[in-house]
DNA sequence: GGCATAGTGTACTGATCAGTTAACATAAGG
DNA sequence: CCTTATGTTAACTGATCAGTACACTATGCC
């Protein structure tokens, strides 16, 4: 089992699916794409499903590690990783090729609440709320999960925001309508 | 140009895209669960495309019509009215058959911002928060576009949370934050 | 040398995709 | 009675879908 091929396709597949949707994506378009023939694909993953599984497990690494990092890097205090959250978020709209959340996009076509794909997708939000959960906590909320509730909330309307680009800059309205909350939650 | 039998069409595909998702409902699928034929169809909508987006006029009409009738309702002052949205949703998201927004997957199955799709799930998003406004500028807001737009983050991701399932109870989530924000932006 | 492992290319399955074509049915209006 | 409009069913196009079968190549290990 060495990794390198294996993993190669899951993150080259990561790339394809998100840039042209799932349902969207052929196995030969993929194959094409990736430059990993069909045959290694299935002997990897024996279906459709389990490939873009992976891509998400890959794709939920990639993201919590990223974000965390950067609400650290970003803030000093747990109150201001919080707010940092969304200048992380700024950055990440602005990157080329932004195409908004892999998992709202994966629960968008795999709706079924039973489907494994689905219930990943719920899986990934509800580690990022309890991650918050914490942050709020050692912030001093009284009530941590609502506070981590309500700035997931801002977070995923941001990133619709920014996705659809109905407002110019929807991770700064997310920050301040945050902040609005924070203070709330923790008194000035 | 009798309309009985073209908006019958439009209806049930709206109802089947919806249920469904797009690309994964065929041509022929949509004839079987329509009871329309084919080629009636093709008489109406040259494309695909087409058709979904007939579907999606519909959609916002019937969606907008609903959400701000349901709004004066259970509100009497602008200020209630925007509050009363959550109330609304949370209604919405209890219905059986929920299945997220419409334009949100829309936009997540035609990502390119060119496509015609992903346009019009767009100005669904751009009139909803120009509604807000005017509402929040009759609250009284200093800065009623800003108040909008935040209100619309709230309400986008109780949506996806709702989708997602998980949080047991986005719409109040978003409507306890919404308060907050009111208060900030009116005061008291 | 011998032999497994990991990979490739290509052609194939049956099903389904969007869209077309042709023959036919129903009803209303002149 | 004839025409036109509005439908229908059903068979078809070529392309693509997920997934499989088979023959091949390269590498490395004993």
């Amino acid at each position: 089992m060495r990794p390198s091929k294996r993993d190669e396709l899951v993150e080259k597949a990561l790339m394809v699916f998100y840039r042209h949707g799932f349902h969207a994506t052929g196995m030969d378009k993929l194959a094409a794409e990736t430059g990993i023939s069909k045959t290694s694909m299935y002997k990897y993953f024996s279906t459709k499903e389990d490939l873009i599984g992976a891509a998400l497990t890959l794709r939920d690494k990639q993201f919590r590690s990223w974000l965390f990092r950067r609400m650290e890097q970003l803030g000093s205090t747990p109150r201001g990783q919080l707010i940092a959250m969304f200048d992380g978020l700024k950055e990440w709209f602005a990157q080329e090729g932004f195409q908004g959340c892999m998992f709202m996009k994966a629960a968008a076509e795999y709706q079924k609440s039973t489907d494994p794909i689905h219930m990943k997708s719920a899986e990934h939000k509800s580690i990022l709320i309890s991650c918050f959960s914490d942050i709020a906590q050692r912030a001093g909320a009284a009530d941590p999960d609502a506070l981590a509730r309500r700035l997931m909330l801002l977070k995923e309307g941001a990133i619709v925001a920014a996705q659809l680009g109905i407002t110019k800059n929807p991770a700064m309205d997310a920050k301040a309508a945050a902040k609005i909350l924070l203070a709330d939650a923790l008194g000035q």
